[in-house]
DNA sequence: CTCACATTGTGAAAGTTTTCACAATTCATT
DNA sequence: AATGAATTGTGAAAACTTTCACAATGTGAG
């Protein structure tokens, strides 16, 4: 017996992971399409990247292309969607229903496959107990209960920076595993729950640098 | 004479000038509360980050601490808002006034010292022509003449996709240096000209699957 | 005044990510 | 069938970023 020791799942950086979402957003395109197949040049100039970066990434979850007829594209953008779990598939919590939390909302409920936030909070009695683009918004205290019920293990957290550290407590408590956070405040959080900061004011000032500055190559990407 | 021919402008990596930006937001505040000094390790705590991280990037900006006592906040605020360029200087365009313009026209107005968005545009006439949060919003048609004319070198992207590589193209040729883009599209410009990419739904996709699979650190950060 | 200590500044090591470059493979055409 | 052109898969190099570790340096206590 003994667990079979598996030569250890080689971790794939989350650089990679954020680009094969994007080869996986591409490939729905081009399936909708009806292309029938790819070339690794072909998804760099749509994502933004190297050729070679894309046939690198691709080799991390095993996909197979053909020399000379490159990577089948319902074959490729299945791969992808086994290997980053099935969109649609997972449920998403909100907290703040503010000016942010709202155009969120209304972006969940927009986007075709895409990921769908299922319940949403807020400490204004005003936002609360009422639905919002399809979604149930809720007062902030029955967070954990409403977190569990459903069994939500990924969240948005867009409140004021004072209170996303709470939030996130609060959060990983109920069982949260994963947050992205738009609150300009580092979260310190238990190595089991997956950050992700999104931070617009420090890209903002980043590209005021750049474009005062000599620029820097439009290069790598993404949030 | 002749010109000095510089030691060639040591080029600073765009992910310590982000950093940097996160040290004066911290900074900011920290001056306010009347802090004196302020230690390398205690500015990691706040970003993030690791002590010897900080150190290493305030050293491109050649901030002095002493040892013992830290940096000086005050002192250190100031070479960090020279070095970035004064914040509140640099008049930023907005184009796409849906239901995220909308948002981050709330948020520039309300950030204390923050960037100012100055001028927003869209193609649809009931959303142009008036003000909101103390903006002015233009038809897109007229993009070319109040970039000229008010000499923005910064603009926010925040139309669909689609729209998203014309609009770039004619700010670009405007005179726009810098752009953050929000469409989940690559932008193709010259390299005179510096994009940084949000993508949101990429960092929800990351965030599912780390949530999924056992997670990597909270490690890095921020868009 | 001297000592013990906390902290900076930084060269060098370690780690990570991207790019290069090329053999192997497939396909279209002759 | 053989040739050539295009493209994949990947080891190895290059580039870049972070961490380590420690000498140098102020600071405050005794
Ligand atoms: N608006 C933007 O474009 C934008 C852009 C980038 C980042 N952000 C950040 O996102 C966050 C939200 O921004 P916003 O513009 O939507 O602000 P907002 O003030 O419009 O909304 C914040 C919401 O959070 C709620 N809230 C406050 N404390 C709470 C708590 N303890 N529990 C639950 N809900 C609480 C408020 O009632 C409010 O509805 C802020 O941290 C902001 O810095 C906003
Ligand atoms: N809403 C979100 O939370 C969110 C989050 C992440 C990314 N995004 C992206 O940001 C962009 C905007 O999202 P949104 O939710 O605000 O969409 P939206 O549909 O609410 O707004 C888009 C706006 O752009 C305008 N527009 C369309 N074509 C234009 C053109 N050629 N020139 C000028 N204006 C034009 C429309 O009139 C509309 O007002 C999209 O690319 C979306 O994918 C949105």
């Amino acid at each position: 017996m003994s667990a079979p020791s598996y030569p250890e799942a080689i971790l794939i950086s989350e650089r990679t992971i954020g680009r094969l979402a994007q080869y996986r957003r591409i490939l729905t395109e081009l399936v909708r399409d009806n292309l029938e197949t790819v070339h690794s040049h072909q998804l760099a100039l749509r994502c933004g990247g190297s050729a070679a970066q894309v046939r690198r990434d691709l080799m991390v979850i095993g996909a197979e292309g053909s020399p000379n007829k490159g990577y089948k594209c319902a074959k490729l953008l299945a791969s992808l969607a086994e290997f980053l779990t099935q969109p649609g598939t997972q449920k998403v919590a909100l907290v703040g229903i503010g000016n942010l939390g709202r155009a969120l909302l209304s972006y969940s409920h927009k986007q075709q496959p895409g990921l769908l936030i299922v319940a949403a909070f807020d400490i204004a009695p005003d936002k609360t107990n009422k639905v919002i683009d399809g979604c149930r918004c809720f007062h902030i205290d029955t967070l954990e209960s409403v977190i569990k019920e459903q069994n939500i293990k990924v969240a948005i957290i867009a409140v004021p920076g004072e209170a996303a550290q709470l939030v996130a407590d609060r959060l990983a408590i109920a069982g949260v595993r994963g947050i992205v956070n738009f609150a300009p405040a580092p979260l310190h959080l238990p190595p089991s729950v997956f950050v992700e900061n999104i931070d617009v004011t420090m890209s903002l000032e980043k590209v005021v640098y750049f474009a005062a500055k000599g620029t820097q190559s439009e290069r790598n990407k993404s949030a």
